[in-house]
DNA sequence: TCGGCCA
């Protein structure tokens, strides 16, 4: 009931708006071994990408998305992996390195991170693609794992989709700035720049151990949200030294106070 | 014909 029916790894479009506006551009099927591969080319409004769907033979689905220029940079990747593999010898029980990972590479995209592993198990070898984002951390991660013997046509099936559509990721996303992300005491603040069909907006989120939450700013009010925070900080600047003179003045006339407290107890008994 | 040791 975890892995469901339900995708995950929608990581080019916020949850809800991947569907509308979206146009399958190409599509292309592979059967490796007993897993089927679907590599989609499809376009919305923030560029084009391409998603990969494994389907087991149980049904059960996984699919991760890859921009075009990660998903030329995976297909370069796929060749040096198959290499790699190639020239192994039968696997040896023996010789295991620990977690069973022959050859390793990482891929960055934006704040998404692809994991791509060379491994081995029982049942033999196989390319683990692993996502994170920044975004999700602490979620599951999308993951596909490609049988090791299918990794040449693979690439040979994104090489034919790369060649007709080329590796420009289209859209706006090239142009925006960088994410970040700030550490107070306990807390961590990611500032996220995304775009959706209505324009480029800031997803600030708050996260701690067990706790995450975010507000998502449109571009227009950026400046009314940086004077809106100035005016504060001046605020509490200026509050601050109206306190502590406060303060000096109580004290300098707490002599006074205390006098005219005992003069009224005298007089008025 | 599978199946991929992370709650």
């Amino acid at each position: 009931m975890y892995r469901s029916r339900v995708f995950r790894g929608d990581v080019l479009s916020p949850p809800g708006q991947q569907q509308q506006g979206e146009q399958e551009l190409a599509t292309k099927m592979l059967q490796i071994q007993s897993k089927r591969f679907y590599l989609d080319v499809k376009q919305n409004r923030r560029g084009r990408f391409i998603k990969v769907a494994e389907i087991g033979a149980d049904g059960r689905r996984s699919q991760i998305f890859l921009a075009l220029s990660t998903a030329a940079e995976f297909r370069d990747h796929l060749s040096t992996f198959s290499d790699f593999y190639a020239s192994l010898g039968p696997p040896n029980p023996e010789n295991v390195p620990e977690d069973g990972k022959l050859k390793s590479e990482m891929m960055i995209k934006d704040n998404r991170r692809y994991y791509l592993d060379l491994k081995e198990n029982s049942r033999g070898r196989f390319l683990r693609v692993s996502v994170s984002q920044t975004i999700t951390r602490g979620g599951p991660r999308s993951q596909i794992a490609i049988p090791a013997q299918g990794m040449i046509e693979f690439r040979d099936a994104l090489t034919d989709l790369l060649e007709e559509f080329g590796t420009d990721d289209g859209g706006f996303k090239g142009e925006l700035p960088e994410g970040r992300h700030m550490r107070v005491e306990n807390k961590n603040f990611y500032f996220d720049i995304g775009q959706n069909n209505r324009g480029i907006y800031m997803r600030i989120s708050e996260v701690k151990t067990n706790f995450r939450t975010a507000i998502t700013v449109p571009e227009k009010s950026w400046a009314r949200f940086r004077d809106i925070f100035a005016d504060y900080c001046e605020k509490m600047k200026e509050g601050g030294e109206k306190v502590s003179f406060q303060v000096a003045r109580s004290i300098c006339f707490l002599p006074f106070i205390l006098c005219s407290i005992g003069y009224r107890l005298l007089v008025e008994g």
